[in-house]
DNA sequence: ACAAACCATAACTGAATGGTTATGGTTTGC
DNA sequence: GCAAACCATAACCATTCAGTTATGGTTTGT
């Protein structure tokens, strides 16, 4: 049970602007450098080296296209933090209904 | 839907020695300082600071009895992540699918 | 061909952070 | 009563980190 693959995680999704960036390409899917930047809020320095920590993380991937690259979100590499919570932290069915809570929260 | 909270469990969470100390303390339940000191491998102070840090996420609590302080695991206080979790991640029955081989492998 | 767009890296800065030792305040044991 | 135990805070230090500006390398558009 890699502890280090969880240690990488934990620590990338720590920075809120980070978590912002891997929701951003969860909603609105594969997004290249340029217009992940414009929704930072930051330079694109900054993104780039928050993609750079992502990827170490393996939650996003890469692919080059031309000048420009291509980021898009890989959830699977969140798999050691819900292993985690679900040792130590919460049952899945105490989850299930907070979910269902949560969504009905969302509803219009 | 209090994206302050989640901010503060993600942040506690990302030092491993902050981890090491809620798992201790969800595995062999309520510990005094004194105790979590010989666990964590770090000075006093240093759990010390560790469990403000992660009394402001609401994941502990403490109890005062005469010169020690006790200090319980206070898992709900993860719902903010496990909530990030269901909205940015994974599927629950991914999860409980993974859970249940993660069971599996846990047993001897 | 050349200018502009896109991106990554380098170099730097200030702030946050995790650790230490030192200290003081209660509480317990003898 | 007094020394020792337990804990928190203070003061300090080194390192990490998130951000910036500057720069250079490709690639695209005209």
């Amino acid at each position: 049970m890699k502890l280090a693959q969880a240690n990488s995680v934990f620590r990338a999704l720590a920075d809120p602007t980070r978590r912002a960036i891997f929701e951003e390409l969860t909603r609105q899917g594969e997004q290249t450098v340029h217009a992940l930047t414009r929704y930072a809020g930051v330079s694109q320095p900054a993104v780039s080296k928050h993609l750079t920590v992502l990827k170490r993380a393996k939650l996003v991937r890469h692919r080059r296209e031309g000048r420009e690259s291509h980021y898009r979100a890989q959830p699977d590499a969140l798999a050691p933090m819900v292993d985690w919570l679900n040792l130590y932290g919460a049952f899945w069915r105490d989850r299930f209904d907070r979910l269902e809570t949560l969504l009905e929260r969302m509803e219009p």
